[in-house]
DNA sequence: GCCGTTTTCGGCCCGACTGTTTTCAGTCG
């Protein structure tokens, strides 16, 4: 069994164990296992068989045993005991929201509810309203949510939340008395996926009424959740929810890092706090004995107080930047302007929309001293791939377009089909006139991981290949990527000094930043590239940025902000 | 179930809002 299988047992534990309603701290304990597992860069068989799976940080020797035995056996007793004190499709319940373990509990004890069907059903025959705890608003509100559900997906990609979020800010932000406001939560720490929006504004008492009301009636507010004086919850035609928390403007700081999460990294700030002596909620940082405040005017102002250098946004993940921030340690992270130009781009000549030209002067405006420019290969027909004959053509276009412009370069690529067999899509010759070849696949998704890994190795070793693109395929909310050993990929890029791109177009984000900062710990260095289809797309190249900065890079980690002539020695041109 | 320079037991982050209660449990972030 590998990790993703593993983690995710963990996590069901989990939530059966909250259901049976064992002690929280223990449920905790497996799902932080899972985050643990899921999130180790080593061989999971290999510390298994080794016997250090327990030497990891919040594996003890009772989940040591269970880990154990689901990666040699392949299955637990005990999970399958426990999963067999419910029905199988229960977890569908935990996405209502307003439900959690404790009513899913008490509706499948009282009314055998096992699934949403059942649930929605015992709705409409209005039988929660007599159950203890529940009443005719609870009934209500989970219609609602089973309602929700069906209409809108749960989760959204980073530039639709973004972009809805600046549009409810912008509104607010007109209401009267407003001293600071911010958007917080996973969209300031640029995840891939957002599932709501945090909107934190300062103001006075006396207009926090004006400012909440404003909110929840604004024009693109469906439904409202909750209003309080100090947070409401509302969700939006679209679809996404978005909270709002109104706070005295000397909270600010504490509640921007607070409402910025994650949760994982607010957990261990606590702690951090707790060591000092304090205590840190949204609020503020106090004494814990007492309760005298220590005044933080900035954000940046709590973590100094707590012995830790500023950590950007991106960094907040509960993934090491905590212990890096106190040994001071932590990554100058790439900017957008430190990008000179990008890698991985589409012309007319395959399956974009502009032509080379339209590309290369959309990169001049984006001041850029270079674009480089790899379309389909021969065997992608669904893409109108490149015939040799089209890449000699492509070819005298680029050296033509080149002489005219001076000091900005077009690079002359190709994104190479990755073949079944791990071969490129062109032989030797045609390759190595090529500027740089870009690796992908496109095609037979559904090998098994075995296999998939062993091809994407031998593209890797490819002498002709410079970087490898979109290394899982995987599309955001719609595919997941195809199964591979990224480890492996990303050991034998290091071994082979190879590239690997972070695909920034907001659907793929692929490179995940979490393997990315594997990547860099292994010297990888990293492409980051728009896949741009138009000249448009070439801006995504932002969203990598933010995927960049996820995964600690620096500008030194990154090929693409080299400048053109140390590009060119890169590429050994 | 995990952990330990306050150690092998007793902690484990903290607060707002809702709905159902009549003082609070459950959920959420």
């Amino acid at each position: 069994m590998n990790k993703k299988e593993v983690a995710s047992i963990l996590e069901e534990i989990g939530v059966l164990l909250e259901l049976k309603g064992e002690n929280p701290f223990k449920t905790r304990a497996y799902f932080n296992a899972a985050r643990t597992i899921s999130g180790l860069t080593d061989d999971l068989q290999e510390r298994v068989e080794s016997g250090e799976i327990g030497a990891i940080k919040g594996i003890g020797k009772a989940l040591a045993g269970k880990i154990t035995a689901l990666v040699t056996a392949g299955k637990l007793p005990y999970y399958e005991e426990l999963k067999a004190e419910f029905p199988p499709a229960i977890f569908e319940l935990m996405n209502i929201p307003g439900l959690g373990p404790k009513k899913i509990k008490k509706l499948y004890d009282a009314l055998g509810i096992g699934s949403l069907v059942e649930l929605e059903y015992a709705c409409n025959e209005n039988r929660l309203v007599d159950l203890e705890g529940f009443g005719a608003k609870t009934q209500e509100n989970i219609l609602k949510g089973i309602d929700a559900r069906k209409k809108y997906s749960e989760k959204f990609h980073y530039p639709v939340a973004e972009e809805a979020a600046s549009h409810i800010h912008d509104h607010i932000r007109k209401a009267k008395g407003i001293e600071r406001s911010e958007i917080a939560g996973s969209l300031r720490r640029r995840k891939e996926i957002i599932g709501d929006i945090d909107i934190l504004v300062s103001a006075s008492q006396k207009d926090t009424a004006g400012i909440m009301k404003r909110f929840t009636s604004a024009p693109v507010v469906e439904r409202v959740i909750a209003e309080g004086k100090t947070k409401s919850s509302v969700i939006l035609k679209s679809g996404i929810n978005v909270d709002v928390r109104v706070v005295a403007d000397k909270e600010f700081p504490f509640a921007l890092h607070y409402f910025t999460g994650s949760k994982e990294h607010n957990v261990q700030m606590r702690r951090i706090a707790k060591e000092h002596k304090l205590k840190l909620n949204e609020y503020g940082l106090f004494s814990e004995s007492n309760d005298k405040p220590v005044s933080c005017k900035e954000e940046k102002d709590i973590f100094e107080k707590l012995g830790l250098v500023y950590i950007p946004p991106e960094l907040r993940e509960d993934n090491g930047e905590i212990e890096a921030a106190a040994k001071k340690k932590l990554p100058e992270l790439i900017e957008d302007k430190d990008l000179r130009g990008t890698f991985h781009c589409h012309t007319t000549y395959s399956d974009g929309a502009n032509t080379l030209k339209e590309m290369a002067d959309a990169a001049q405006k984006m001041k850029w001293q270079y674009l480089g420019i790899a379309d389909h290969s021969q065997s992608a027909q669904y893409a109108r791939g490149l015939s040799k004959a089209d890449v000699k053509k492509q070819r005298k276009e680029i050296d033509l377009l080149n002489k005219a412009y001076g000091s900005f370069r077009i690079f002359h690529g190709i994104e190479s089909d990755i073949l079944g067999d791990g071969s490129l899509d062109y032989d030797d010759k045609t390759l190595s006139e090529f500027d740089y070849v870009v690796a992908s696949v496109h095609s037979r998704f559904k090998m098994s991981e075995f296999e998939m890994t062993k091809r994407v190795l031998k593209a890797i070793k490819n002498k002709h290949v410079a970087v490898l693109g979109h290394p899982t395929g995987r599309l955001l909310l719609s595919r997941a990527g195809y199964q591979i050993d990224l480890v492996r990929v990303i050991d034998a890029a290091s071994d082979y000094g190879k590239a690997i791109e972070i695909n920034s177009h907001p659907y793929r984000l692929d490179l995940d930043w979490r393997m990315v900062k594997y990547a860099k710990e292994k010297g990888v260095k990293i492409f980051i590239n728009p896949d741009a289809h138009n000249t448009d797309g070439l801006a995504d190249v932002r969203f990598g940025i933010g995927i960049a900065r996820k995964g600690w890079l620096e500008p030194g980690d990154v090929v693409n902000t080299m400048s053109l002539r140390d590009i060119e020695k890169y590429l050994g041109l």
